[in-house]
RNA sequence: CGGGGAGUGGCGCAGGCUGGUAGCGCACCUGGUUUGGGACCAGGGGGUCGCAGGUUCGAAUCCUGUCUCCCCGACCA
């Protein structure tokens, strides 16, 4: 009988799953904030190479880093009415300035340090970069402005998931002002694509990109388009977002320049970030029931070297083999980067030190015994690859050199399979081919457990009856996902309305 | 924010109805036996029971408030 490392599988408890997975991998745990979590070295360091293999993509594709306050003055966002309204109601705000003891010795809020004008935590830039942009712009010659920020943002969620919904989470948020229309499309189209390419072959996570439809868009924005992940329970995550903003922000903050010649015009700017749910993305694209597998590119550490330590005489010479080799893989190139290795001389039992590492998801773990240093092998597991055929750990012997010429390609080869792995579930579960709604409707009827996504093909419904349709889809807990770019042409009629279809759009439980 | 559930050593839980100052498993420490696949035996340390009030001679247990987490819903970059 196979014992697996999670006591919660994703068949029988996927929310469950997702959670003692991100506890017994040690990726984050609870702060005792609502909504906030504490990451910890793991889950922060698939982060930090999140960010710093993002970061190098966003400054190739031209734009430089720069770093705005967290407080904005509450004043900012009466200045665009939809934006105000899209984040009103989960915004916190700072009032006061100053703490006072009170007559037990406690601590309270001193209401005579109200601040005159109340500052609001950043749930998102727009209206301060937007300020920003309009003192920075003056001339047709300033344009493009092309920035982005590595910050944390606050939303004050109603209901939060660890990585997927937090009430202060981690992101990058790029923003950019350009002088026409297309230019600014242009940008906001190649940003989609930098995120689909990222998500992709960084984190081996297949998505669709795509448009969202008119009343999924970001506050403000004339155009918002995403990249869509599956996960493994057959739902939708929104992993990424970039948005035209056209003029509305620039009207708003009043981002204006003279162009070549001498009229006054507006900039068209543009919006897009991804954050730490991104991690959320990985841990229910490639989590198994033995917890994390993390994609190579990502991790903190590629090879965890593991020498079985025993308070005997012998463990001097293991631990020199295990250093010894050590240094040897850290001399290594994968991905044209040095090979992350880590030697866990902690004095845990090996086979604890095993498991530990399996949840989070090391891609290859060597542990080295007194007979691998004298016969000069390693053992080693991969951790996209854990069991055989059997149900036992398939632990491969190899001479230490040949471990050592092979590394960096296994490396690959894990990153690449856990692409095609996920890529194959992302294509086998898009379902097409609906004609009328109420095959949706019983489409989904028969497949409660596991629908996937279907793609329809529909008339592009604006305003009111646009309305009604996400009335009717939410019966079913369904949602519009995002009209994909490489979609097949149209050859039929909109399966809400009946009118003739004009594109096909993605439909699905959504995160 | 509405409905439901829950907070007791690091983790998972019992006890609570019928108040009498805590118990189990895992983990941890010590000693011993084991040793290539998540070992065994013996001994041991650790918790003012989320927090604050109240009732009581006495509260983990009863009452009130509050914070946090989970599930469903509403909401949502």
């Amino acid at each position: 009988m196979k014992k697996n490392a999670l006591s919660v599988t994703r068949e029988n408890d996927f929310a469950g799953w997702y959670q003692q997975l991100i506890s017994e991998a040690d990726l984050a745990e609870e702060s005792g904030v609502r909504g906030c979590m504490v990451m910890r070295p793991w889950g922060y360091g698939i982060w930090e190479r999140v960010q710093f293999l993002m970061d190098q993509r966003i400054k190739q594709a031209g734009h430089e880093n720069c770093y705005f306050p967290l407080f904005i003055p509450l004043s900012y966002f009466a200045k665009e009415a939809e934006h105000v309204d899209g984040f009103a109601k989960e915004m916190a705000v700072v009032t006061h300035h100053r703490l006072m003891k009170d007559e037990e010795d406690g601590l309270v809020v001193d209401p005579d340090a109200k601040l005159e004008e109340p500052l609001v935590v950043r749930p998102t830039s727009e209206t301060v970069i937007g300020t920003a942009f309009a003192r920075w712009v003056q001339s047709w010659r300033d344009l493009p402005v092309m920035i982005n920020q590595w910050a944390n943002v606050v939303r004050w969620e109603m209901r939060t998931r660890m990585f997927l919904r937090t009430s202060e989470f981690l992101w990058q948020e790029g923003h950019t002002a350009h002088a026409d229309r297309e230019e600014a499309m242009e940008e906001t189209l190649n940003i989609l694509e930098l995120y689909r390419s990222f998500s992709e072959e960084v984190l081996a996570m297949p998505v669709i990109a795509g448009e969202k439809p008119e009343n999924e868009r970001f506050p403000g924005a004339d155009a918002t388009y995403s990249i869509e992940a599956m996960m493994q329970d057959g739902k939708a995550l929104q992993a990424g977002t970039s948005h035209f903003l056209g003029q509305t922000f620039s009207k708003a903050q009043n981002i204006r320049f003279q162009d070549k010649e001498g009229q006054f015009q507006f900039a068209y700017t543009t919006s897009w970030g991804t954050s730490t749910r991104l991690i959320g993305g990985v841990i229910m694209t490639h989590g198994d029931d033995d917890g994390l597998r993390v994609p190579p590119l990502i991790a903190p550490y590629q090879i965890v070297v593991i020498p079985m330590l025993r308070d005997k005489p012998e463990d001097e010479a293991v631990l020199d083999y295990c250093q010894e080799l050590t240094k040897e893989l850290t001399q290594l190139k994968a991905f044209d980067e040095t090979v992350r290795v880590k030697l866990d001389k902690t004095g845990a039992k090996a086979s604890n030190k095993r498991w530990g590492w399996v949840k989070k998801g090391a891609p290859l773990i060597l542990e080295i015994g007194p007979r691998d240093v004298s016969e000069g092998n390693v053992s080693m597991i991969r951790r996209d690859a854990l069991y055989k055929e059997n149900g036992k750990l398939d632990s491969h012997i190899l001479a230490k050199g040949d471990f050592v010429g092979q590394a960096a390609g296994l490396l690959e080869d894990i990153q690449s399979r856990l692409h095609g792995e996920a890529s194959e579930r992302l294509n086998s579960n898009i379902t097409r081919g609906f004609s009328e709604f109420s095959e949706l409707e019983a489409f989904y009827k028969e497949n409660k457990k596991y629908p996937g996504w279907l793609e329809v093909q529909w008339c592009r419904a604006t305003g009111e009856e646009l309305d009604q349709i996400e009335e009717r889809l939410k019966k079913l807990k369904l949602t519009f996902r995002n009209v994909p770019q490489d979609a097949a042409p149209v050859d039929g009629n909109c399966i809400f309305t009946g009118k003739p279809a004009v594109e096909r759009i993605l439909v699905g439980k959504a995160y």
